[in-house]
DNA sequence: AGATAAAAATGAAACGATTCATTTACGGGA
DNA sequence: TCCCGTAAATGAATCGTTTCATTTTTATCT
């Protein structure tokens, strides 16, 4: 028994392929005729193929989406959020994952390029115009999310990383730190080195030295967070830990866990994205939280300007972060 | 400038239709001829078509992946092995989330069958086979994941939620327990009627009664295993929680921290699914948990011989689960 | 050079839908 | 009953590939 096809509607009510057609589209059919319809297509079984569709109409009603992992809470939250909001539009979302791993994230653009989406939303991992000459030739919108790279055909929903960690770290300067770790990924250039960008203003601002950075760089696992963590907690006199990511603030506080580490008597903590981190552990990390709902939001409400504007033109935008202060900062002034 | 099809590379090339076919399937060509080709390929930019030759191909090396909210993780990391596991194999995953809502999971069926996948796997909320009368029309092979539907025309993976439930609760009633409160998800009909099951039959084996059931119900939300939590802490006399899925028990701990509830001196607690709860929560937690790997590769590795066989003969796995002791079970013996 | 087998190349038909310019059917007014 | 305007139905052409039975080219051996 071989799939039903319209021509088999057809032969089964004495219709025409044009008013099968019309009707599996929404149109008017005389009733006696959308009865006949409705039963054939109950009985066959029948279901639009929507390959042959999307061959002669060129719209799939598609989003393709490119994540890093799905297991990185952050950005499936995100992900998670935009899916509901695009579904809600009668937009699917198709979702990949890069693994970190440049050249399987431009295989998943080109396989969604072939696939016909109508749109590609994209948390990148690569780090230079170059590695997305493949976006030049894409008729379709795109969207980097959490990364803007100069000179990509793209738009870019970013939040200030840049001034947000220099704030935070001004803030625990005023606390009277100055032998501070920043941890940084990098798995996730962008992000890295914009964060790593404000904590150098901040020291600069607070008349500090080059000589006075400790900066480690870690890739997107928890356990290189973990080991990165554990040798500037027993190898350095560092009175703060700034994990600068998601990933890394989980690997911190494992350490912490792991090794019995008072905070913030023995060492001060500040993290970064808030999923699930402060529900479970206590004392409550001091974190800094992008706002993943207006991400999200602001994603979608682009993704229609830009599939119904006639001349795409791409912008970036830039998101505000807030600094939750919890109860990891010792003040040691 | 529309998008090239292999008529323009006939066109450029003098090459015909079926050459081209040929060499863009992995074909041989004289030396000459294949450079031309190659050029104008990348002149064109050309790009095969996955719509035109699903189309005739019926083959789509594609995967279905319906989960339930990508920001549940004990999913994510299964699926995150799985996309990895059939990508190493040459085939894509499609991800799409039903959010708890079987219309919406029904729905991402539909759209997965005219969208011509090769393959299913499902993480289903739906309870009766009923539900799933979609799927006998289904030509391609179906997997359910941490869920078995009696009558449902499909592969099921599954791990024995009732004999470690039963064997957590009778090590718990060894410690002394006798007012021990489970949390049940409505959302995971299947695993948690299975693990009601086995709480029950523990209580049975250890001589108590129906009267010392303490039974509460939530639906698959940290918030809900957060109040459900607060209810049995604050209101009852219960000596143990056992939240008995992934998001109460991070519900749970979350309580904990924000009440500051001593573990195990106030209550013991039991927990399911350890994924990132033990490196983020002290005291360790003590916690059932189900093999991730083991799901995964199983879903694969069946996959592929359902896939190749001509008379699918559907079966039901039943993998171990591990209950690994940490410290927020008391001995009140 | 000729014969022959193997390798390459050809191109029409097919996949299952949509489109659109025409044709047919219907209902109401004179 | 006839006419006419509107609504409904028609079906050939099309989308961009793959397939496969044939034909053409190339290489090898006498």
């Amino acid at each position: 028994m071989k799939k039903a096809t319209m021509r088999d509607l057809c032969d089964e009510t004495g219709l025409s392929l044009g008013t099968v057609s019309k009707y599996l589209n929404g149109g008017q059919l005389k009733e006696k005729n959308r009865k006949k319809l409705d039963e054939a297509i109950e009985r066959l079984n029948y279901r639009v193929d929507e390959y042959a569709r999307g061959l002669i109409t060129n719209r799939t009603r598609t989003v393709g989406i490119i994540t890093t992992r799905l297991d990185n809470l952050f950005y499936s939250s995100i992900i998670s959020d935009v899916e509901t909001k695009l579904y809600e539009k009668g937009y699917a979302a198709i979702i990949k994952e890069s693994g970190y791993d440049l050249s399987k994230e431009i295989k998943g653009i080109e396989w969604f390029l072939s696939r016909r989406v109508d749109a590609l939303i994209i948390i990148p991992v690569g780090r230079k115009k170059e590695d997305y000459e493949i976006l030049n030739e894409a008729e379709v919108p795109v969207l980097f999310l959490d990364s803007y790279i100069e000179g990509v055909r793209c738009e870019s929903i970013v939040t200030d990383n840049e001034e947000i960690s220099r704030h935070a770290i001004d803030w625990l300067i005023s606390k009277g730190h100055k032998k501070i770790s920043i941890i940084l990924d990098k798995d996730n250039p962008y992000t890295a080195e914009r964060r790593l960008e404000g904590y150098k203003q901040a020291f600069k601002e607070n008349g500090m030295e080059e000589e006075d950075y400790r900066i480690y760089r870690i890739n997107e696992s928890i356990d290189s967070g973990y080991a990165v963590a554990k040798q500037i907690v027993t190898e350095t006199d560092s009175t703060a830990i700034f994990a600068s990511n998601y990933i890394s603030t989980v690997g911190v506080v494992y350490l912490l866990n792991e090794l019995d580490i008072r905070v913030p008597e023995d060492i001060s903590v500040l993290g970064f994205d808030d999923i699930l981190i402060t529900s479970l552990y206590r004392p409550k990390l001091t974190i800094i939280n992008q706002p993943i709902e207006k991400i999200s939001q602001l994603a979608v409400d682009r993704l229609f300007e830009l599939l119904s504007e006639e001349n795409k033109e791409y912008k970036t935008h830039l998101l505000e972060n807030e600094l939750i202060i919890g109860k990891t900062v010792a003040d040691i002034n």
